[in-house]
DNA sequence: GAGATAATGTTTCCTTGTAAACAAAAACCA
DNA sequence: TGGTTTTTGTTTACAAGGAAACATTATCTC
């Protein structure tokens, strides 16, 4: 089993090359250098496009709704709400059924963005690993989605 | 493929609930909140438990590398290194071949602490996804490697 | 050798994300 | 009904991590 990057100046990093949450780390690194890389002009963030998806895919969903589902704690989803809200990418809706809540809506200026961003957003992942074929994305992915599962049985 | 998590009031995802990027997040999310879980009374995290491990096993490594290796900037680093000097688990020393950079080595005390950590550490990741085999895991971390490897062509 | 350039760490400021305290509105319960 | 508890979202204060400017020392070039 091949050990991440030895550049010249290596060092021995023992049974840490190989650990699973070292590991997971330096390939979320890897995903978001290569984002920022080929992010250009278009200003939203992976965590903000994934709230705008998340919307854009469920009219009137809950706020809270959206913190289990993408995993993101609810002080900070205020924050990512706020700012989608004062770009008038989404809008804010105080459910006469329960006036605690929030119902998110996307806006057509936030539908808009989406249809314009989600190709990029998803095709970018067809250039991720461009050394590892289709397959065997499809297999990282499938044992991704295993491991997390098998860490949901709380 | 089935989709993480989809709870009383699930929501759809889309195409998001497979990206890579997303599963990396919430797999390393997984990954924390059980490292946090077992945590007990050991004040050290991943992070810091990484530099103090490579130190270990580089006696006199340079800061700079072990940025390099471990993927982590310098100004973190510094901030990282100074907080286990604080703790007398490494230690500094300007070597006179190059006054502008810092050796590291760790102390005995802090060897002692890697001695203590390191078995629970490690063992933490067999615990981790018990659904998933041993064979499993090893498979998932073979994709990651060359994931990583892929994405490490700069 | 002297000045320009590069490498190494540190500092300062900023972004992202969380934890804990809080406010408001349900829901529960006697 | 009237209090207690829970749910939901916001605020505040903080921790993790990075970008950019800086200081220092080494290297490179003439």
């Amino acid at each position: 089993m091949d050990v991440p990057h030895s550049s010249s100046n290596a060092i021995n990093l023992g049974r840490l090359a190989t650990d699973i949450g070292f590991l997971l780390r330096l390939a979320q690194v890897k995903v978001y250098e290569r984002y920022f890389r080929e992010y250009g002009d278009r200003h939203i963030k992976p965590g903000e496009f994934s709230v705008l998806w998340a919307i854009a895919h469920n009219p009137g969903v809950r706020q809270n709704v959206l913190c289990q589902e993408l995993i993101i704690k609810r002080s900070h989803m205020t924050k990512l709400v706020r700012s989608l809200e004062d770009r008038a990418l989404v809008s804010r809706r105080v459910p006469d059924e329960d006036r605690r809540g929030v119902e998110l809506t996307i806006t057509d200026k936030g539908q808009t963005l989406v249809d314009e961003i989600a190709p990029w957003f998803f095709a970018f992942e067809d250039c991720l690993g461009e050394k590892m074929n289709a397959t065997e994305r499809e297999k990282l992915k499938a044992q991704l989605l295993k491991f997390i599962a098998s860490e949901t049985e709380d």
